[in-house]
DNA sequence: CATGGGATTGACT
DNA sequence: GTCAATCCCATGC
């Protein structure tokens, strides 16, 4: 089960979905990239926010698996996850950094004049730089205005690393964040097994 | 009803 | 390296 376009690709514990993310196309409108970073959270751990149960900022994260989990954070950044798991059970995936590859020019004039490498080098840039806002939470990933497909023919695999999420206070220690070792677009600061491979 | 804390980023020293 | 911006929502009185 490799397709993300296949309901049953979601449907399954958020660790297995989080690394078949990796190099898939991430697209919103004439705009997407490659998949170079992700991260998993599940409800059994506290970092996540079904940690605390159902509420309604949770509902949308303990729904359905393959609608967006998006959310503001620090008050001023859209941040994508996609919803993994059974229905009841509160697991996601937060996607952290893209390569861009579609509609460059879009992006540049929503990002303000960064480098091109950094168009999408974080989870809230990476929503700035697609137009993905709070009202695509529970958008489905398939049919809807967020499409995630497989890689395209011909892409290198990803060669991926883990290491300790990013950002948070609460068990940091799982490493449960996935890296393309092979992209220059993940995030700062790289894992110490990225930066070995480099 | 008041308060506090982020799964971040960009500007500045 | 430090730090402020900014707002939803969970929690507590």
């Amino acid at each position: 089960m490799s397709d993300p376009r296949r309901a049953a690709f979601y449907a399954r514990p958020v660790l297995e979905v989080a690394p078949d993310l990796l190099g898939c196309t991430l697209r919103h409108g004439r705009t997407g990239g490659r998949i170079v970073e992700t991260e998993a959270y599940h409800e059994d751990e506290p970092a996540c926010h079904a940690h605390i149960g159902l509420t309604p900022r949770t509902r949308t994260l303990i729904g359905p698996p393959g609608v967006a989990y998006v959310y503001r954070s620090y008050g001023i950044h859209a941040l994508l996850n996609v919803v993994t798991d059974h229905d009841g059970v509160g697991a996601a995936v937060l996607i952290r950094a893209l390569e861009p590859l579609e509609g460059i020019e879009t992006m540049r004039s929503r990002r303000g004049g960064v480098r091109d490498r950094d168009l999408c080098s974080g989870p809230g840039k990476l929503t700035q730089a697609l137009g993905l806002w709070l009202e695509l939470n529970g958008s489905p990933l398939e049919g809807g205005p967020i499409a995630i497909e497989p890689p395209p023919p011909g892409a290198s695999p990803p060669v991926i690393v883990t290491g300790g999420r990013i950002g948070i206070t609460k068990a940091a220690e799982l490493p449960w964040r996935y890296c393309d070792a092979g992209s220059t677009g993940v995030s700062r600061p790289w894992p110490a097994a990225m930066r070995a491979a480099r």
